[in-house]
Formats: C-alpha cells, structure tokens, sequence
DNA sequence: GATGAATGAGGATTCATTCAT
DNA sequence: TATGAATGAATCCTCATTCAT
C-alpha cells in the first residue's frame, strides 16, 4: 500500500511539475505555446506530457483547475470573516482575485479562452464537472458573501448570485484588458489602480438607498446625502 | 464613370457579403473557424477571399472594425445629449454597448482575442492603427461623457478615463461570459438582466459622496457592525 | 484581305508589346515574376495574355524565340565575313553573343531553364519545334563558321559542331555565373573581362599545331616554342 | 555514452537517406519536384523531413554541399600534384569536374539554380556561408593550381583567379547543356568527348605565346589570308 | 515509466487559368 | 477583343499525438 501511495504521490508531483512549467512556457509565448515548448521547459519529451494528461486541451484545463482551487480557498476564508465592514470584505475579495491572477496571469486568459472555445470536447467529462463545480463554487461563494451583507442591511437586496456575477465579470474584463495592454506595451501592474477604482464604484454602488434606481435618475443630489 | 463606381460598389459589397459569412460561421466553428469553413458558407472559393483581405487575420480584423465603428456612433449620439440626466445617459450607453454587441455576438470575442493574441504581427499597420483608433476613440467618447457629469457635479471627481476603462472592461467580461454559457447551454438573453444590474450597481456607485471613499470604509462601519 | 492583314499585324504587335513587358518584370522580378506581374507592367489584363499566349510556358518560349532570332542574324553576318582574320571573326561571335546577352539578360536565363526543366511540356510542338530549330541553327551558323577556319587552315581539323558546342557551352556559363554574381551583388558588366578572356584562351588554343594534344602532355615546355 | 554516439549516427544517416532520395526525385521530376514526392521517395512522412532540415531550400542546399565537399577533395588532390606535366594536371581537373558531375548529375543544376535565384532567401546564413566558402574554396584551388603554372612558366601571365572562372563557365555550361539534352533524349554520356575537347582546346589556349593576344591577331594574319 | 522520432491530417496561401460580361 | 473576378488544385509547413525501443 505504501508503495502504491508513494507512486501516486510521485505522479502527482510529476503533473505539478509539467503544470509549473506550462505556466512558464505561457508567460514567454502565450497562447500559442506548444507541447514540444511545454515539454522542453519541464525536461521532459513530448511523450511523457501524455502519460500524466490525455491531450493538450487537457492539460490546460488543469492550469485552471489549479487556479481555480486557490482561488476559492482565498475566497472562502473571506467569506468566513462575517464580522468585517462590507468594503474591508469587498477589498479582500478584490485581493483575493488579484493574486489569484498575478501567480499565473496568462492562465487566466486560458480560463477565458476555455470558456469561450471548442476546447471543451476534448475534455473528459470528468474534468469538465471539476472545472465547472470549481466556478460555481468560487461564484457561489462570492454569493453567500454578498448574501450576508444583503442579510446584514449594508447591500441592497436583489439576487446574490447576480451580484457575484457582475463582480466576476467586472474582473475578468479587467484582466483581458490588462492582457491586451501587455503584448502592446509590457509596462507592469497597470491593473492595480483600475482595479481598486473598480472595486470602490462598485462597493459604493451595492449600498441600499432611499431612493430606487429609477428614482435616482429623477433627482440626484438629494440623494446622494449619506446620513452616515 | 459609372461603371466604375457600380464596379466599387460591387467590391464593397462582396468584402461585406464574406464578412458576413465569416460571423455566421464563427457562430458555429468559434475561432477555429478555417478559411475554408468561411469560403464555404460564403458560396465563394478560398482563393477569393484572398482576393478582398490580405490574409485571416486581416479577415478577422474587418469584423472587428465593423463593430467599432457601428459602436463609436452609437456612443457619440450619447454623448451628444448632454441635457439628459445621469442614469438616462448611463442607461443609452448600456444599450448602445449591448446593441453593438448583439448585432454580432462573436465578433465582440473576436476583438478581445484579437488584443490578446499574435494576431497582431499579420495584420498590416494601417489596418492596426485603424482598429486602435477606434478603440481610443470609444473609450474616449466614454470618458467624455463621464467628464460631463464630474463637470455637472452628479459623478465624483476621478480620471473620467478610468471611468470609461471600468465601464469596457465591466461590459466585456460580462459578454465572455454570456459567450461561454452560451456554448453550453444556448438559451439567449441571459446577459440583459446582468448587464441592467451592472449598470444600476456602476450608476450608483458612480456618484459623488460627503465621504470620500477612505472615509467611507471608515465611517460606514455603524452598519456594517456584526453582532457576532 | 487588307482588313484580315491589318488584323494579323496588330496581333503580332500586341504579341510584342506584351513580350517587352515580360522582359522588364524579368529584370525586376527574376524567375518568379507571375502573369499577373507582367500583365499589370503591359498594362493588360491576366486574361488578355491569354489570348495571345496558350499559357505561361508559351510566354516564356517565346522570349527564348526572340532572343535566338536576334542572335542569328548576328551570327549569320559573322558568318559571311570569311574574309577576315580568324581573331577577328572570334571577336565578332563573342560581341554578337554579348550584345544578346545584353538585350535581355534574364531571358537568357529563361533558355536554360527551358533546356532543363518540365517547361517544355507545356509548349506547342510547334513552338518547341521553331525553338530547337534556332538553336540548331545558331549552332550550326557558329559551326560553318569553323569549318570555314578549318578549311582555311587557321583552325585544327576536328568536328566544327564540337566547336560550335564548345563556345556556346563556355558563353552559357559564363552567363549563368555573371547572373548568380548579380543577385548577389548587383556591380554591372563583370561579365565583358571575363568574357574577353575566355574567348582569347579560346581562340589560342584552337590553332592548329605541330604537336598534337597527346604529345603536348608527354613533354609541354619543348612544345611550348612556337615556330611562328 | 555509445548510445548518444549512436543515435547520432542514425541521425546523420536518415539525413543521408533523405539526401540520397531527393536525388532520385530530382533525376525523374526535376526542379520541381515537391516535398511530397522526396517524402514519397525516401518511404518517410512529410513531417519528417522537418526533422533533418529546416524547410524545403535547405534540403537542395544540402545536396549542393555534398557536392562541393567532394569536389574540394578531388580538386585538392590535383593541386598537390605539382611535379605533374601541365595537359596531365589539366586532365586530372577535367576528370574531377566530371566525376564529381556523375555522382549526381541533377544536382549539379540545383546548384545553378540555387545561384541564380531567390532560394538564397530563405536559407540560413550558416549555410548560405558554408556554401559560399565550398564555392570560393573551389575556384581558390583552382586558381592555385593555374598560379603554380603560371610561375612554371607553362602558362601565360594572367589572373589566375580569371582562369579558374572561366574554366568552371565551361564546365557549368556544358553540364547544364548535356542536361537538357537528356531531358530531350536520354542518351548517356554526350558530355565526355566535348568535355575533352573543350579542355584540350583550353588547354592549348593556355600557353604562353611569343606574340601577345594583341599581337597574335595583328600578327597571325598570315595564317588567315583568304583567297576570297 | 520515459523517450523522441515519426506521423499525417489539416491549415494558410498562391497563382495559372477560365469565363461571364 | 478585353476584362478581372473567381476558381481550386497544389504547395509548404506545423504540430498534436502515437508507438517502438
């Protein structure tokens, strides 16, 4: 038995070690890297890649998968931190995010392309259901913070899980950008400043006010009276 | 003379009958779309494609400018409103982005992927400057309209670039989105009501406040205590 | 009639118009120059050609065709002149190849290819015919003119079609050497030293003398001396 | 340690066996012969052939290296000889120019080619050097040998470079005629008997005269008075 | 397990040639 | 006759994947 663990272990390790150098060989060529990059950078031949991953699209799937899965510790332990004011949990959402992004930033462009592409028939149906579980997850979870803070009186109250989408979307749009910025002009961390400005428009936005969306219109300087 | 211009006309017209072709496969095949896939539902042969664009990727980017150009004027008329009030304003530019959008849904990932991608280096430089020109100039028109209403008083003071910069990119990641749920589950019109919340949540958040926004996070903690 | 003439002369006349065209792209382009290239430089249109060429290979054959004529006449006046001294007449056939050359470099070029490729079994057995038979005759015109040598005594008794192979074979490479020499490096008129060598080493060594070439190896420097 | 020997020496012999194929094809299609057809020939894929060479270009490169390596070889032992009789020294040239040509006679023509085209383009400068070198080496010998003669006295005084260019012009130019004969008609070995004329008349054109090449035409008359 | 040479389907692109106007 | 858009076969080359060692 002992035996039998240790190989799995080693195999384990052997598929973080592709992995690590997928993402290596992503930052220097991008999307179009290719298995014969991949496998030079892990010192390994392109045959071996197969043993650890049915196919290429396989292979990235699990770049996200391991994504994924940090991301949603990160954001699990803010979702444990019930006590803390809205916009001290929103900056740690937003943190969360962001360095679930800088540990690999081209893989987050493979998530995107993964949803985007065909890339998903090659995908053992396995694998599919981890990826998507992990999603709803990490959505599910940015839901139950915001289900706590509509419950709290500090949001206004509409569906949760919009609520976490919309942030989703506000991120990964960031992001893309960030990516395009990057192959014209690689001037780092043009992200941060956006990112928090987004962040703050949309903490202040989520509040709950007097005066309805379509009121709001009517007349606005009233009501942007906080009574703090 | 004007069997010259019925001849441009023509040309005019087939470049838009190809284009057109070209999204209804992209809509099918994604990316992946080959040139033979695009001559194919064009009734054309390859070789005359090649005739009306340089190579794919300058097909590709044909579509794209399409797009922003469509889009540009739609945004401009916005911003010629000045008399309108914020979330009215808010609310033409939501459809304004959302209508460019559905006119050709895959086109808008095109774009992103056309950002992201090489592409780029097949593409001639003045075709380039052309799509970037639009691009600076949406985000432009974007931050004008946000200069307005800093001016107007009903938007905090901030770079009205970024502004415009958070408003794409909240836009953007919520069109990958709808994109990727709709290769798998192709019910439509998922993204209008998130793209409504969006705007509501951006809109609000938008305005100005007695508290600055480090003020906030300061002062607003009386509702934001637990009683844990 | 006069009609049916004027006809058959403007076609010729297109023919050649169409034919110096070609011959700039050549000069230009080289071997890759393509229909469309020479039809745009003769201000035609692709399909115009074909109306006065069955295809590509006629085109090209035809240069060959022009050239070869001109060098016959060239030739054929060297020819007549028996009553020169033998250098002289060398001379005359090394100008008259020269000045061919000089016409239309690349087209030169175009004949060997012609010789050595598949491109022959594309033309009319008819232009192939009338193409051989220039050569034929070319090289035959250069023979007589050895044989009249030979019969005059000036030159050694040996087949006079050999000679002619001989001096066409070194006017060839030298050619072939001189184009190479061009794209690399494109200083004009390397060939005419060369040349003039060539033919003067040439023409040394097809006098007759005293001892014949087996013996010339057995003992050189006693042979060397020359009565004259 | 032996396998790593090993499998280089595989390696070098799938690239002989390729060499060796694209020579096959050569002989029956010529110039135009594709990759699909060596590939055919040699029993390997397409792809495979992307493993031993770069692209297509580099492939005919090669055959022409191979060629100009042993020419080298051959010309070098002749230059060694320098206690020979000049006619025997001139014999042993012509002897390695036309069993260096035997070995395989199309490639002789690909070299031609590779001159006079824009194939430089796309091989790489390594190669375009290493055959540039083989080339100029060849003429250097060459032109060694006829400095040696020179000095012994056997030869006229001139630039022995001029000599050994024009001495490859001939050889070229009668290559590239007996090639286009045996497309015309495949009788063999046409090129000998003018091969061993053209050097003997060469030959003889060598000596050095009492009377110069000016002279020899002013004063050689004799020889050519006509009855006329 | 590991290798990496071999595969070969598939893609973008070119260009001689045709044909409706 | 002249046009030039359209054709589509043919070419080079890439790269994910396999398999004998």
């Amino acid at each position: 038995m002992a035996i039998y663990e240790r190989q799995l272990r080693d195999r384990e390790r052997r598929r973080q070690q592709i992995i690590a150098a997928s993402k290596r060989v992503f930052v220097s060529k991008g999307i179009k890297a290719t298995i014969k990059d991949i496998a030079e950078e892990a010192e390994l031949s392109p045959g071996t890649l197969y043993i650890y991953f049915k196919n290429k699209d396989e292979l990235y799937a699990s770049l996200s998968i391991r994504l994924l899965k940090h991301l949603n510790l990160r954001l699990q332990r803010v979702k444990e931190t019930r006590e803390m004011p809205l916009q001290q949990r929103l900056r740690a959402v937003r943190d969360a995010l962001r360095e679930s992004y800088e540990i690999d930033p081209p893989v987050f462009i493979t998530l995107s392309h993964l949803q985007a592409s065909e890339t998903l028939d090659n995908i053992s149906p396995d694998m599919l259901d981890q990826i998507m579980g992990l999603l709803r997850q990490s959505l599910g979870t940015l839901a139950d913070i915001f289900a706590d803070e509509i419950h709290a009186g500090g949001v206004q109250t509409r569906d949760p899980q919009q609520f976490a989408l919309v942030l989703w979307a506000l991120f990964s749009g960031l992001v893309l950008w960030e990516e395009s910025k990057r192959t014209l002009d690689p001037r780092k961390d043009f992200l941060k400043p956006t990112l928090e400005l987004a962040f703050e428009v949309f903490g202040r936005g989520l509040r709950p006010c007097v005066a309805d969306s379509e009121a709001v219109s009517a007349g606005v300087h009233d009501h942007n009276h906080r009574e703090s």
